[in-house]
DNA sequence: GACGAAATACGACACCTGCCGTATGTCGCA
DNA sequence: TGCGACATACGGCAGGTGTCGTATTTCGTC
């Protein structure tokens, strides 16, 4: 009937690429026409050669969690974008629906999901995997997400708060922070400080805990 | 020729099992048999029917790094191991092979990789990803495993120390730690310097990594 | 141009950490 | 019986952390 879907897979695992290739090549309609490795590759890719669908995984380098969606969310305002992650914290899932993506699978979940959440996606649907969709179905959710912007905000950290913990989570300190971006120890103590708070984290071991949970590029 | 290999696939992700699926099946004589998503059902799939092949994702949730390998080995002795991770500490691939591993490949690199690691371990060869060949290749360690055993022995970790860092994982303090196995903060200390200076650890952050990142439970 | 958010920067204080010692009791195994 | 591994326990010291302040500059946006 329609014209084939032109999808760009994203993951920093050549191998799951590969595997996903391969699945996304048995339906119809589906042509894999890119692939990226990090986060820059994304943007090089959306910005020149934006595609129906983006596969995107949130834990690969370069990817810094949400505001990236919504920076590619803003480049290639017609791509969809279907996030792919170990993650499963209910605050994520609504921060990534909200900052732009279409859909949200887990890596855990059935592979059977992906075609469904194609499927729904080429439907101007949204797609949220079986095992997460409790998380944003909350009665005092059901409004649309264009228009509660600042309610139960996603702890929306900024783009120097997502360095330092990118940082902190490999166990560097404030020091060796600071020297790396070029700012005051002080300084960088500070950032930390205010992203501890934002995230209710309390010390450097939670810090990276929590980095490594979200799949935060260790590297 | 021969009869075909049977696998078992063993990742936490459903995904990436597919994927490692739909790239295994494209080999000749090769079938996957069976597949696992946690260290469990690993073991119990090596003691009741171990296949050729198992393809082992050392990130998994119950798999606690070398131990495991080496516990599988001894459970199924002629099932070949291939190690499939995303981690690449030289330490870590060499404490593999030396647990008994037969390949070693990375989530990075080349799914090419992948059919080259099986042909070689049909042949009885030890496969090693391109990327990280030369952590092992060094000409100190081309005595066979089998022979040394106290040299660099991959890490055993006493029971207590076992228990440390899982409390430590999560951010606790010495004098916490302490409270919950009723014992001398100080001895809680002591335990925890013994188990970073044996994993190579140096702060409590580097901790916390480690431990999600093996899968360590997280409480 | 005015306002707010973000980034920058500094200080103080109690506490914890990482690293270096040493020492004693228990238990298994050769 | 004795050796070695393990668990227990204590202390010092330099340095880092977590939490509380305050203050200036830069930048986007209304």
């Amino acid at each position: 009937m329609s014209k084939a879907m032109t999808v760009i897979v994203a993951d920093d695992h050549a191998i799951v690429r590969e595997g996903l290739k391969m699945l996304l090549s048995t339906m119809a309609d589906v042509t894999v026409v890119a692939e990226a490795a990090d986060g820059e590759a994304v943007q090089v890719l959306a910005r020149s050669e934006p595609a129906d669908l983006l596969v995107l995984d949130l834990g690969m380098p370069g990817v810094t969690g949400i505001q990236f969606i919504a920076d590619i969310r803003a480049m290639a305002p017609r791509m969809k974008i279907l996030v792919l992650t170990a993650n499963v914290e209910p605050r994520t899932v609504r921060a990534a629906i909200e900052a732009g993506a279409n859909g949200y699978l887990t890596k855990n979940g059935d592979p059977a999901e992906l075609a469904d959440a194609v499927d729904a996606l080429r439907a101007n649907d949204i797609y949220l995997a079986q095992s997460i969709r409790f998380a944003v179905s909350d009665p005092a959710r059901q409004t649309l997400p264009s228009a509660t912007d600042e309610a139960l905000s996603p702890i929306p950290l900024t783009r120097r708060e997502m360095q330092i913990l990118s940082l902190a989570a490999q166990g560097l300190t404030a020091r060796e922070i600071a020297e790396r971006l070029g700012i005051s120890p002080l300084t960088a103590r500070k950032h930390r400080e205010n992203l501890m708070r934002k995230l209710s984290l309390h010390s450097a071991a939670e810090i990276a805990a929590y980095a490594v949970r979200i799949g935060l590029p260790i590297g």
